[in-house]
DNA sequence: ATGAGATATATCGGCCCGATATATCTGCAG
DNA sequence: CTGCAGATATATCGGGCCGATATATCTCAT
């Protein structure tokens, strides 16, 4: 059975307990999401298809009167999820519209340019917070490679935030500044 | 009309001068592909999108027997390009399958957790050169702006090389490394 | 001359998002 | 107590976008 990356984002995220459709949509955005997003028009049909393959269970759980499905993940689950994390990640993309619009800031002014950059800055800084203040709710589970991933995250939006302040800095120069080195 | 940044790269591709469908593409790999890409089913249906809506004029130009179409902007095009950039950028998206497998990476004995980082290490290491090789022919331009973007994802890919070899570091020390800060 | 690789366009299955719709539950403000 | 906002739970649909494939013509080196 071929799988995306998607489907075994939603396979890890059954692998340590049962986990309804729903709750594995917030466990993605509270986690995965900087790096790997899913929305519920992915969950729900990929849930379907993975119980199709044998490499989750479905059962009925529900809460009152209102429906509820968790799944669970089989052996042959646990073993489709260990093999592909042995094999060498492939995707890697990035659409990033701020950059998109600073490769074409040459038709406009150059203050017009420079705010490209603040609203860059501005974003990257306020990501970097946000993944700050879920620092200590990560810090406590035993599992340290979330906390790895998450302090990649924070570093690099630091990061990102640092390079929008000095090339507005450079913006800022007299003469032909963007060639320095 | 509404248009996907995709529909904007392309009318800032043709901004300069007419380009075919071709041309477009061949632009796209050299440049903004790093933070936005573009494929063949995006961009011929899209060209012809904008032509409808009369922002690029499509223009036969055959070379020998082969059919050939370069399209140029038009004054509403060039209008919509510069509408387009004062707005605040708001398509921020990454995919990173290494991530996403070093997030999952606890159910993997450490060594093999190890790999993931050398690989993204090598794969960010290898993007880093293969772009710095691109700079010197952007350094001719007159443009600064492709060359701060360019100056950007080089950045960015040596600091990422460089957070997967100290990851890598960390790794390797004895007592619960991974939570040191 | 011939075949590899560049130029040029078109199409299709499938991944994936964002919005919307529906229904049930909980908790709290009035 | 009512009612309503917001959380829980699932489903669906249009459209963006990719990667592969197909077709055809051109150029150039062997």
């Amino acid at each position: 059975m071929e799988l995306s990356p998607t489907a075994y984002v939603i396979l890890g995220m059954v692998s340590r307990q049962p986990r309804s459709g729903y709750e594995i949509k917030a466990l993605v955005d509270n986690s995965t999401r900087f790096f790997w997003a899913a929305s519920y028009g992915q969950i729900y049909p990929e849930l379907k298809r993975l119980a199709e393959g044998g490499l989750v269970e479905g059962a009925d759980s529900p809460r009152g009167e209102r429906k509820r499905t968790v799944y669970a993940i089989t052996e042959a689950g646990e073993a489709a999820l260990r093999e592909w994390l042995r094999q060498p990640p492939r995707t890697y993309e990035t659409r990033d519209e701020g950059l998109l619009k600073l490769f074409f800031a040459g038709a406009l002014p150059r203050d017009e340019a420079t705010r490209i950059l603040a609203a860059m800055r501005e974003h990257r800084a306020g990501l970097a917070e946000r993944l700050r203040s879920m620092e200590p709710k990560v810090l406590e589970k035993e599992d340290p490679y979330p906390l790895m991933v998450l302090r990649a995250g924070i570093e690099f939006n630091e990061w990102f935030a640092g390079w929008c302040e000095r090339m507005e800095a450079q913006m800022l120069e007299p003469a032909r500044p963007e060639r320095s080195r």
